[in-house]
DNA sequence: TGTTAGCACTCTAGTGGGTTGAGTGCTAAA
DNA sequence: TTTAGCACTCAACCCACTAGAGTGCTAACA
């Protein structure tokens, strides 16, 4: 049995239907309010059938049908006709797209306020990873006799620091000159090269002077041992709207927001979320598509940004499973575009 | 008609039981659980004297009683005695406490997941403010062309970072210059008296090289114009345990919980919640004593965190007016004083 | 052969009455 | 002043009933 023209015009009815009211759909309300030109009977047939073939589902014997993840699934796949922004829309978001004011994270930040807000779903969104980055600058302050904070500034704009103790007291010239070599090396290499990068060339430079060898070769340990470290590597992940969830019908339900909410405020739950995928466009994790178990209701639009046609990050869309995809999809490219076009200030060409 | 011991005592077991059960509590459950040495009738009589002096209430007539907002309050000024941590908490609270483990920032965040982890509250820090904290050290690292990131290290080891657009393009030597000039005049400067302070000084240093004074004028402007900088200048909310609220039964009701939930998304009323006060030790808002509408069911408890003897931020706990507030302060207080403690070494003395 | 009207059937959600039980206030006795 | 006793109140629960939406099936129709 294959899913003729009328059969998907039925499943497209119900999954509208069902997006915008969050009630199941009767063959009735499809008949009247979408004109497929055939009666409430017919519909059940099709509706029968559709049911049979996994798109559709009854929650009980006399209600409606509601969507299946499969229905979801083949409707983004293959029914979904783009959303296309109006002019109007498109001046409304830029309008209130903050660009460069501040720094990249406050960026970052707005623009994830900016989407839960026009979107009514909640946004994530993966900052800007330093791995894969180049380092531009590398500074050692010094703040008391052993301890040393590290500023390591990324060709991406992102910056991070390090708290750095020493196992002894340090000239302050001799940081400096530390600082100093460290930059003439590392400029333009990448993070997770820098210890292996710096090791062959620190012994020619500084062989000469054993005591600043010693301390450069000691903050290199650091920086490898260092567990904690490494996650700072990762990027950042920015909420916003959390609140949206809670106005969605379906999570009406405390026990569901409590398991979502418990994963939103584990950030290394949600960078994962978004880095199990490496396609660089698009996707679309429909119910249980998402791995997290807690996600069985929630559907998650990711999309990446980029800057100099190199993908940087993501951002995302949590939304239910019954999510209006085609303007949550377009609004996020939109957005993601002009994210990438205000970074693109940001990085060095 | 005076608050005898007995109906202290009464009350006490009133608030007790209730912060245990979250149900209302009647006279034969006192009667029973709380030996005071009558019956239950006699207790009726008091907590009819309670209510009519407001510090207890009753949902409706066939319930139990409840503490009032009052009822609370006297509690916590007059009744309460001091909860003292065990030798094997304080152990368990330090060793759970990670210590110098990458930056500040890292440290306030894990301190705020402890504490609810701890308290089965949310927590809510603000971090050091850098206004007050005197400049350690200021980089300026040229971007692009036109594009310069201003990295000021506070004392604190607080790192703040600002993207700079120049009007026109500028040599990297004369941008270092400007650095060095900066840095040389503006080590032990408080944040807010950067500007007043370079401004006098420039010119004596600057006067013969046009160019670059012109540069380091315009880079002070712009500090000046960017009323977005200013929100950096605040000291960044930390949150932890959000999740907790949802565990509440008071709070078993979307309509609150939405509410409370979209004060917590805004950082800067956050902000607002914990610099309302300039109190330096511990403080108690009780219900409608928060400010917010939305915290009327919510208590908030905060206590500063010190370095050096001097006030740099807020650790505050927020939990329902049933709160465990002996334990919760004790809890509180001890770990404002790790923190305090943790955060001295990052400190130059 | 596909479509449709008609109809019996199913199941949820909502309503209203009755009961239970916890807790009270009042009164009178100890 | 305390306490036992008692009538009273009220939320919560249970249960039966109804209304209504929606279905699947059948038989008639084009």
């Amino acid at each position: 049995m294959g899913i003729d023209e009328r059969k998907q015009r039925v499943l497209e009815a119900i999954i509208k239907d069902y997006v915008a009211t969050a009630e199941p759909v009767g063959s009735r309300t499809i008949a009247r309010k979408y004109n497929l030109g055939v009666s409430p009977a017919t519909i059940r047939n099709e509706m029968a059938d559709l049911e049979e073939m996994g798109f559709i589902e009854q929650p009980h014997t006399s209600a409606g049908r509601i969507p299946s993840q499969l229905g979801y699934r083949y409707y983004v796949d293959c029914l979904m006709e783009a959303y296309s922004l109006s002019e109007a829309e498109e001046t409304l978001l830029r309008s209130m797209f903050v660009e460069k004011m501040g720094d990249l994270e406050q960026v970052i930040q707005e623009t994830s306020k900016l989407l839960s807000r026009f979107t009514n779903y909640t946004a994530i969104i993966l900052g800007p990873t330093p791995v894969g980055g180049k380092l531009r600058q590398v500074e050692l302050i010094p703040l008391q006799e052993q301890l040393v904070l590290m500023v390591i500034v990324m060709d991406s704009g992102v910056v991070l620091h390090k708290m750095l103790e020493l196992p002894g007291p340090v000239a302050s010239e001799d940081l400096h000159h530390v600082s100093y070599v460290f930059n003439s090396k590392l400029r333009g290499i990448m993070l997770e090269n820098m210890r292996r990068t710096l090791l062959q060339e620190l012994y020619d430079e500084l062989q000469h002077k054993k005591q600043i060898l010693r301390l450069a070769l000691d903050i290199l340990d650091y920086y490898q041992q260092a567990p904690q470290w490494e996650k700072s590597h990762l990027g950042k992940v920015y909420l916003g709207g959390v609140i949206n969830i809670l106005n969605q019908p379906e999570f009406r339900n405390f026990d569901k927001i409590r398991r979502i909410l418990s994963v939103l405020e584990e950030e290394s739950e949600l960078r994962e979320l978004l880095t199990d995928t490496n396609e660089t466009g698009i996707t679309v994790r429909i119910g249980a598509e998402n791995r997290r178990e807690e996600f069985q209701d929630c559907s998650l639009i990711t999309v990446t940004y980029d800057v100099n046609g190199k993908a940087i990050g993501r951002v995302g869309l949590l939304g239910p499973t019954r999510m209006e995809y085609p303007k949550a999809t377009s609004i996020l490219e939109y957005v993601a575009s002009i994210l990438s076009e205000a970074l693109q200030g940001y990085y060095s060409r």
